[in-house]
DNA sequence: ACCCAGGGTCATA
DNA sequence: TATGACCATGGG
């Protein structure tokens, strides 16, 4: 970036608008760091209304545990995980990945002692798992400062000016990494910010950005896409 | 009857 | 490096 001074300042004061209008925002929404971990799975281009009802499946199943889906059936384990759609690819994913977990680690504790370059390269390796999944689990299951590039976070910016919205995944979490404090409360509360915003003010179907709190920054209807 | 949502992988040029 | 096909459900 040319001005890193300017992006830093910037991005603060983005972040102290949204945290003053939005207010705290406990993410990732799951009771467990585990749940987490199912979820940022199911999610991966799915609305999260269907995840949760994914998830409700497999608590009612009492399969909402590490042990239980890498001993199921990959057929019922795919019966239960329907509703948040790819589920074929999703149950194999789902289960491949926790039995590589218990496999490499034995526990998600265990696992949150791991340093954190470690884990995120082993997550990245796995079949189903990129960028966006890994570092959802880095931040939200493991406790790890690693912020979360997705869809919202890329509208965000370009509606912000700050980027096209289009560059590459690793582009993007530079920018973020390079220009806040190192802090990964910051991380999460920021990225849940840039959902809560893409949710409920800037979609497409609502550009008049009247009450949206970005707008003395430089918020742009007309940048939404790119 | 569309359109899209908190991606990732693989094949192709 | 960049685009396109594919995976699939449920809500607007």
């Amino acid at each position: 970036m040319k001005k890193p001074r300017r992006m830093r300042a910037k991005l603060m004061r983005v972040y102290r608008d949204l945290a003053r209008h939005f207010g705290p925002q406990h993410w990732w929404p799951a009771r467990t760091p585990f749940e987490v971990m199912v979820g940022a799975i199911l999610t991966q281009n799915t609305a999260w209304s269907n995840v949760e009802k994914a998830i409700a499946n497999l608590r009612a199943a009492r399969a909402l545990a590490p042990r239980a889906i890498a001993e199921m059936d990959l057929r019922r384990l795919a019966r239960l995980v329907r509703p948040s759609g790819y589920y074929n690819q999703k149950a194999k994913r789902l289960r491949d990945f926790i039995r590589w977990m218990l496999d490499r680690y034995g526990s998600v504790a265990a696992m949150r002692r791991a340093p954190a370059a470690r884990l995120r390269a082993e997550l990245l390796a796995r079949n189903g798992i990129g960028p966006e999944t890994a570092d959802s689990i880095l931040l939200y299951a493991l406790g790890k400062r690693s912020f979360v590039i997705d869809a919202y976070t890329r509208r965000a910016l370009a509606r912000l000016g700050l980027a096209r919205g289009s560059e590459p995944y690793e582009e993007l979490r530079d920018l973020f990494e390079r220009n806040l404090p190192r802090s990964k409360e910051l991380y999460g509360e920021y990225h849940a910010l840039l959902v809560v915003l893409g949710k409920d003010l800037c979609r497409k179907k609502n550009p008049s950005c009247e009450t949206c709190p970005l707008v003395r920054h430089k918020c742009n209807p007309l940048r939404t896409q790119a």
